[in-house]
DNA sequence: AACATGACCATTA
DNA sequence: GTAATGGCCATGT
């Protein structure tokens, strides 16, 4: 085929931010996670780095944590404590080690 | 084409 | 419970 949806011939990157639009507001989700939605199961690695490199804020990689339930720590920490505020805002709440239940707030596809 | 880097996860000791 | 190791792939130079 050769044709016209090609989703494949898109960058991997479009694809995870894909996913992560789909992240329902109040709600996290982990690196593992989103990469398995997006079909890179087992390549959390490459999710984390799609969001380095992201500079669309039609994005909400805040309501993106690893599994520990916390907020990974970026090399640019501009604002380290912004992903704080924008997730309690949504109505994330944040344990006293600046964690989130995944449990509670975990996103469930 | 190859090398080096990177917001990680799961398993085992 | 914590600590350490291996593994996977994409991007940029």
């Amino acid at each position: 085929m050769t044709l016209d949806g090609d989703r494949g011939s898109q960058p991997t990157y479009q694809r995870i931010f894909e996913v992560v639009k789909r992240i329902p507001r109040g709600k996290v989700a982990t690196y593992g996670q989103i990469a398995q939605l997006a079909g890179l199961a087992g390549h959390a690695r490459q999710v984390g780095y799609a969001l380095s490199a992201l500079e669309n804020d039609s994005v909400p990689w805040h309501r993106v944590i690893n599994v520990k339930g916390e907020i990974s720590p970026r090399t640019w920490s501009d604002h380290d404590d912004l992903q704080r505020e924008l997730l309690e805002k949504e109505g994330v709440a944040f344990n006293e080690g600046g964690k989130v239940s995944l449990v509670r707030f975990g996103w469930q596809s």
